[in-house]
DNA sequence: CCGCCTCCTTAACCTGCATCAATCTAATTT
DNA sequence: AAATTAGATTGATGCAGGTTAAGGAGGCGG
C-alpha cells in the first residue's frame, strides 16, 4: 500500500494519490450532456483513486457512482464561499482548485490545493452543517464529483468498505498536515519552497506563484526573491 | 454533539474532549497492582471520553476495555523514541505527555501535548509499521491505556461502532491541525500565545514554557519577552 | 494592435523574532 | 543546607522576511 519513494509517499499522504494525466477528451461548452467516452474517463479517474485504498467489484463501483453529482466549475468561480454551508466533499476530475480563508486584516491564506484525483471541501462545515470560513475557488475550468452529506452516509451504509476508505483519506491528510506544521517550524522559506516543488510538481505547474507563497506562509515578494536567488545559484 | 462556545469547541476539536479533574486516588509506587477503586476511576475517564462520540452498552464497554493495556510512565521517560516503531495509540488516564521531533540542526519541535482524556501516538508509524521520527515523552508521572495495532483491528471488528469513533477523532484532529496552520500564517506570536492559553488552559498549567514556545513555533526567549509585555500591559 | 488586466519582479526600508551569552530562580539531589 | 541542574529571564546584535511602491511582461477582449 505504501510505495517507498519519498515523493510518491508524500503525495499519497497529502491528498491520496495523483493519478496520471487525463487522455484529453474535452468538451467546449458547459452544461452540454457529456459523451459516453467522457463519462468513462471521468469514472476511471475516481475508480483508479478508490482502488488505491479499497477493492471494489464492478457492480459496487457503479453503485457507488450513483451517489455522486457531477458539477462543472468555471475558472474564478466558487464551490463555496465564507458563510455558506459546505454541503459537499468534492472529488476533482479535472482542473484545479484552492481553499483559503481571509483573515481580519483582509489577507488570504491558502489551506489547500486540489488537482485531478484529489479531494477538496471544508470538512468541519460538511460534518457539522455550520457555515464555513473558507472560500473554495476554481483556478481553472474544473470538473468535480460532489458527494453531499446524505449521499455520504448512504454510501457508507450501502458499501461499508467506504468507512475504511474515508478513514484512510483522513489519516493520510492528518499525517501530511502535521508534517506541514513541523516543516514550517524547522525549515526556512527556501527549503519549504523546494520541498513543495519536489512533492507537488504538478500543482506547481498549475498554480499562480502568489498562491504558492500564501500556502507556504510567505509573501509573493519573498517568494520572488527566493526564486531569483535559486536561479542565480544554478547558473 | 458540538457545543457552541468557542473554547469547548476548540478543545473538543483538538484531541477530543478534556474530562474533569480526577478525584485524586494515587499509588506511590510503580508496578504495584492497582486497587479496585482506582481501576474504576481509570475506566471512567475512558468511558466518559468514548461517550462523547458513540453510545456503548455496559457490556460493550467492558469488552472494549479488554483490548487496552495499562501502562505507567515515569516523568522524563519515553513511550517511543525516534527510530522505534510506535506500536500503540495511547489514551492518557493521568499525567501529561508531549510528542516532538528533533530536526537536522538538533532543535526540538513539539507537535502535540496530551493530558488526561487525550490521545497521543504517531499515527503514521502506528498504521504503517515504519519507524517513527517522533519522541513521545512523559512530562509528569503518567498512566496510559495502550491500544496496539492488532487490538485496534480486533476492537473495530468486535464493536464496529469504534470505526466511527476513531474516524471522529481523526476528523476533529485534522480540523484542529488545519486551523493551527492558518493561525500560524495569520496571527502574531502574541496572539497565538493568548489563543493557546484560552484554548488549552489546563495544558498551560502543566507544561514548561519552553515546550509551549516550541509548540507555537518561537524560541523560549521570545515567549519570555511576550509574557513580560503582557504583564506590563495588564498592570 | 492597442489598452487593460493579472501576475511577477525589483528595490529600499523596516520589524519581529532568532541568536548568543549572561544572569537569576527554583527545583532536585546529596 | 549546600551543590547541582533545569528552567526562565534579560540584554545586545543580526537577519529573514514583511511592507511599500514602482515597474515590467504576458494574455485577452475590443
Amino acid at each position: 500500500m505504501w510505495r517507498s519513494d519519498a515523493e510518491t509517499t508524500a503525495r499519497h499522504l497529502q491528498y491520496q494519490y495523483e493519478v496520471g494525466t487525463a487522455t484529453g477528451i474535452r468538451c467546449g461548452k458547459y452544461l452540454v450532456p457529456r459523451k459516453k467516452a467522457e463519462i468513462q474517463r471521468l469514472d476511471n479517474t475516481l475508480q483508479h483513486h478508490i482502488a488505491q485504498y479499497i477493492t471494489l467489484s464492478n457492480s459496487e463501483f457503479s453503485r457507488c457512482m450513483t451517489y455522486f453529482l457531477p458539477k462543472k466549475l468555471r475558472k474564478r468561480s466558487f464551490l463555496v464561499q465564507e458563510g455558506d454551508v459546505c454541503s459537499y466533499a468534492a472529488f476533482v476530475q479535472k482542473g484545479c482548485l484552492r481553499s483559503y480563508t481571509i483573515d481580519s486584516k483582509g489577507d488570504e491564506h491558502v489551506l489547500q490545493f486540489a488537482i485531478e484525483g484529489w479531494w477538496i471541501g471544508d470538512l468541519y462545515s460538511f460534518l457539522t452543517g455550520e457555515p464555513t470560513s473558507y472560500f473554495i475557488e476554481a483556478l481553472e475550468d474544473s470538473e468535480l464529483l460532489l458527494l453531499d452529506r446524505k449521499a455520504y452516509e448512504q454510501l457508507t451504509e450501502d458499501i461499508p468498505k467506504f468507512e475504511r476508505f474515508f478513514r484512510l483519506l483522513l489519516q493520510n491528510n492528518l499525517i501530511a498536515t502535521q508534517r506541514r506544521i513541523i516543516a514550517e517550524h524547522s525549515k526556512s522559506a527556501v527549503e519549504r519552497y523546494l520541498d513543495f516543488l519536489k512533492t507537488y510538481p504538478s500543482i506547481a505547474e498549475h498554480v499562480p506563484l502568489r498562491h504558492i507563497a500564501s500556502y507556504l506562509g510567505i509573501t509573493p515578494e519573498a517568494l520572488s526573491r527566493i526564486r531569483r536567488e535559486l536561479a542565480e545559484k544554478s547558473l
